[in-house]
DNA sequence: TCCTTAAGTTTTGTATATAAAACAATTTAA
DNA sequence: TTAAATTGTTTTATATACAAAACTTAAGGA
């Protein structure tokens, strides 16, 4: 994984000067293991972090005797402890905007029947905060804390709206565009101009995204100062849908749904 | 908060050999800013861990620049950052205890027909891990990723059993007990008491609990030390149960079904 | 307005965290 | 079974992270 050299490398030669690098591998080393699908060994952390196995092992003693790394028996294998759930509910717990559009969602639910969803955008991935599930068909595919890359979800591209085309290539320079569906933009150019579409328009319809028999509207929300700071939508499977009524129906509940939060956000149209 | 101090101290005397100092501070200063109620200052960052402004300076600015805090506009208030989510969801994902527990919940689920869930203690709040629908009464009030505040929740009780009493002083210090039904506890003296009858009893009974016509049966979940780790209960309309069977039926297999998930996760009696 | 205090930033000498190397303990291969 | 390779741990010389002090800017108070 040279990646993980490569932001190392480039966070040292940028911001060198008042940089931490204890913090910074200590903190890369905890999502290295959150992204493996396995436990793994000392050796192999340095490895991917791309230090030495002596620092390896005083990075995750560190995280071990402070409880956010938890060993098998044998203190041979390192995975995540239970000191890192705190992190992750506690900003969930700051988000305003959870609080302020959980009702609307819930009202959006009612009225359409079909599970809600609130997201942001985190870094390169659009991040789901909250999910109001349908009551008639009971599941959402979607639960809160999980993420999906922007550039390949509708949600991403009307988060996106508003950015720069030379930020929006900065920020997907180095990203592999794997084909999701149909749908997913194949290079940087097809998605910024899924990003100006998405923007244009004011919503989005997607029907078979992602994975079969799922569809989507979304439409963003936005502050004070009229930038996207958030998306909702409703999706779910096809069976949930009326198909019939998407544009006369589900758009315009999405829609009014998404200004409503945002004006309680302090937008003015 | 001379805790934090002492904390600190005490893991440098106890492990100074192998100590990333940097490591251990940036990790603190996240949940010194995940347990404020506010955005914190560079100043009060160093005062509350007990380092200089130079240092706790560093620190936030390679937290900043990773993405684990974010500033308001003038760089001066520093709130936590998206990218500490996915550590905690990381961890959700990996334990096992949902999916050791999910077949004894069904089993519940079926022998009860009441709705079931698990949850666990995420600071001050419940979180619920998962929920097992019922299939004749018709939907559950929770769903997974759902919080409640640990003070007025009878899982809250039982998850804070075996909590020393000045640890339970110090969680809900500054908190304010809202009345959410007649069985709320008022203060902690009062909420002391319900987690020392939790904890004695080995399961709690509410009925008419959080909203009219609630009933909750819930019993604690151990880990092979013995501490407890978990809870799971069975919950929903008064109308799903017979309340005549409470202490005959409905209790022995919502505790019985805890202990093997229990016996499961390595706990002996 | 000027003075005082406080907070953020930068510089710098020094205490110390670090990576290499050595060592010990496993595991793998022949 | 023995040798070679790999991994975890300890030591140690040295590169560097740290706290103090200096500097800069902003906020209050008289």
């Amino acid at each position: 994984m040279p990646n993980n050299l490569n932001e190392n490398e480039l966070l040292h030669k940028n911001h060198d000067r008042y940089f931490v690098p204890g913090l910074s591998r200590g903190l890369r080393v905890l999502e290295i293991i959150a992204q493996a699908d396995k436990p793994l060994t000392i050796a192999e952390i340095g490895k991917k972090l791309g230090v030495s196995r002596s620092s390896a092992f005083r990075i995750t003693y560190t995280l071990r005797h402070m409880g956010f790394l938890s060993t098998d028996k044998g203190d041979k294998l390192f995975d995540l402890g239970p000191r890192v759930l705190g992190l992750g509910f506690a900003y969930l717990n700051r988000q305003d905007i959870i609080k302020i559009a959980k009702p609307f969602l819930e009202g959006l639910r009612d009225k359409t029947e079909v599970s809600s969803h609130l997201a942001i955008k985190a870094g390169r991935e659009v991040l789901y905060l909250d999910n109001v599930l349908s009551k008639t068909s009971f599941v959402s595919n979607i639960s809160t804390g999980e993420r999906r890359p922007v550039y390949a979800s509708p949600q991403g591209w009307l988060l996106m709206g508003g950015t720069s085309e030379s930020d929006v290539r900065a920020l997907f320079e180095d990203v592999a565009f794997k084909s999701l569906s149909e749908h997913t933009p194949a290079n940087i150019n097809q998605l910024i101009k899924r990003i100006r579409e998405a923007e244009k328009l004011g919503y989005v319809i997607s029907r078979g995204f992602m994975r079969h028999g799922g569809s989507i509207v979304t439409a963003p929300v936005f502050n004070e100062v009229g930038r996207v700071v958030a998306v909702i939508d409703i999706s779910g499977p096809d069976s949930g849908f009326d198909f019939d009524k998407m544009d006369s129906f589900y758009v315009p509940h999405v829609v009014e749904t998404a200004r409503e939060i945002s004006r309680n956000l302090g937008f003015r149209d």
